[in-house]
DNA sequence: GTATCTTTGTTATTTTCATAACACTTTAAT
DNA sequence: ATTAAAGTGTTATGAAAATAACAAAGATAC
């Protein structure tokens, strides 16, 4: 398993491989060849290959790839086994529904505490957590080796305070606030922008209607 | 404004554009160059030439861009000002959390209905709306010319309500169950599979420590 | 066991995307 | 007015990504 460089494209779509190839493990499929696979997915052979082949080759030539070895080699370029330790910064509407809904546990994710500025909400009650105030923050990211922040927190604060937790030992963020960011190199940040991808569904409806005239 | 053909990478930047501008807007700043804007953004030059030259181009030789022109341009091309119809199927914790975070109206998407099939949800208000049961979908769809539906249901369910809802006139989806949809070619799909995007950030992590060896 | 078929890994080609280069236009300075 | 500087639109080049092609390996059938 060389890891020279891989392409985000590529590992963009190591998930949905994964998707899929659990799905036809809970079908009870042993095997699977590219071709097959394409199919099912809609994309070419030659992509399921080359993508593979990023990391080695998982398959055996004539035969085609055996679904559960291949699901776990994915999972494990995913990192899906590796455990982190996980906090929520901003317990409003998005912060609540994620603590709720994600299963953080069973991607490997320790959900370990979640953080509001908004002292009412101190002491209330999220899943089996009680919300904590951010003069709490520095004590337990440090106490407890937390090392990624979900930030469901107004664009307004999540710059400053993403600053400050990388100064606690944070080392990767999932940015859920509208704004970029500013960390040094060695930090990750996965942005998940809802409103530009609001825009883009706008675009491409608006692109559709003009198609169709 | 001759729509050929723009590729979505550069739609995918739009949405970015747009933000910086508009932060440039609201700081009363008249006029930026490519150059300046390359720096602020942390992108070449060149590359924003070129996407706004899709478009037409927007600029003046030898003076930059109209902040508030190239603004107002960027939201038209996004059809920001084009008016949809939208509803929410799932008043889950998600659907809930967009329901009240999302600014809808604000960037032209009327919110007018929230549906779920837990009947125990029905009559429950949110924001300014109260959960309607699954039964009422298809009436509702049609009598209020619903076009775009969120969904925030179960992959096992999102396939067929999906295919339902296009029966039903809806022509977009923006799509949370973490399933790919069977809907015709003429169907907009925007996905956000938010555990696709936390797999990617697993990876990136991994990676980063494996560089820090 | 041999021959045929399947299907991968890998190399070659094509297409798409990003960057660089530059001619031409406008602005600004003297 | 003339010249220099700034900065776009656009063309040319380079890099990256996707697809196609194919030889070698293994599986299957007889």
């Amino acid at each position: 398993m060389d890891d020279k460089n891989i392409s985000q494209a590529v590992i963009g779509r190591l998930p949905r491989y994964l998707r899929y190839l659990g799905e036809l493990k809970d079908s009870n499929v042993e095997r699977v060849s590219s071709q097959e696979l394409s199919e099912l997915m809609n994309v070419t052979a030659s992509q399921i290959r080359q993508d593979f082949n990023n990391f080695g080759g998982f398959g055996q030539q004539g035969y085609g790839y055996k679904v559960n070895f291949l699901y776990d080699e994915i999972a494990k370029i995913l990192g899906i086994n590796k455990t982190h330790h996980l906090i929520i910064v901003g317990a409003g509407n998005l912060g609540q529904a994620l603590a709720n809904y994600m299963n953080f546990e069973r991607r490997g994710f320790h959900f370990t505490g979640i953080f509001d500025s908004n002292e009412a909400l101190t002491g209330k009650k999220i899943r089996d957590m009680y919300v904590q105030p951010m003069s709490n923050l520095e004590n337990f990211v440090k106490e407890n080796a937390i090392d990624i922040a979900v930030l469901t927190i107004p664009k307004t604060s999540a710059v400053k305070v993403a600053e400050q937790l990388v100064g606690y030992g944070v080392k990767a963020f999932w940015n859920f606030a509208h704004v970029d960011l500013n960390v040094p190199d060695d930090i990750v940040v996965e942005n998940v922008h809802l409103s530009d991808s609001l825009m883009k569904l706008s675009y491409n409806i608006t692109r559709k209607e003009q198609e169709n005239e």
